[in-house]
DNA sequence: ACCACTGTGTATGTCCAGTATGAACAGTTG
DNA sequence: CAACTGTTCATACTGGACATACACAGTGGT
């Protein structure tokens, strides 16, 4: 598991740590139901508050990416690669829908979106 | 000049003012050299504080869309068409570098991040 | 010269989200 | 029983967003 926290981001800590960990379970970079470290020891490796590990491990759970048992740890959720698949598409929806609100409002038409994309990514 | 406040929006009120504005300046919907209503009238109108105008202003103004004059007034720039073109481009691709690195992060490829655009936008 | 506008700058204050620390509670396991 | 785990609660700090108020300086019409 790793993360990375920056400081010049415009992210909130805890939806950096988030998202840094929703990408890894949507690559199958973590094994299904493999056990987190303890918000307590990632809070320490990064300097932080268990309350802002906390908060993150609360996102990951109502993404149904992780799940909790309190006196056990926090663990990976199990899913089919397919199923992985079609929830990071879905993630990157949600987040599309946001952003698309920006580009619609300075009247960027579809192609020309889809040519800034082609260019700049 | 139309600008709608949105309390649900997740962009500061001074940053919704600067977006509309400039979409409406890039769709050349506001004449060249056109007076804007002065901050203590917009600041009126809304109900908000005429420091929160003049936060909007002042980006409009670093992007060269408008221009002020102390004792005068705001005023829209005036572009060639082209340039117009060119700098809702540029304001667009500015954004997108933004909005991209979320994109990045949890490994959507260019080809889905354009299916995505292709199908919600 | 005066007045009513304009933009600009400063001071002070409130509110809220994000984050922090600390402590306590409850569950699990060896 | 101890050492871990997650969870909850209390309290506090910081910084950004926003507010109000006031003063300054520029402009233009009368």
């Amino acid at each position: 598991m790793d993360i990375v926290i920056s400081e010049r981001s415009d992210m909130p800590i805890y939806e950096q740590i988030h998202v840094q960990l929703a990408a890894q379970v949507l690559d199958s970079r973590l094994e299904p139901n493999a056990m987190l470290p303890s918000i307590r020891t990632v809070a320490r490796e990064l300097g932080i508050s268990v309350i802002t590990i906390k908060k993150a491990w609360e996102l990951l759970e109502a993404d149904d990416l992780i799940y909790t048992r309190p006196g056990k740890g926090a663990f990976v959720s199990a899913h089919p690669p397919q199923d992985l698949r079609a929830k990071r598409q879905a993630f990157a929806v949600k987040r599309f829908h946001r952003d698309a609100a920006f580009y619609r409002g300075i009247s960027i038409t579809r192609d020309e979106l889809i040519s800034i994309v082609h260019r700049e990514y």
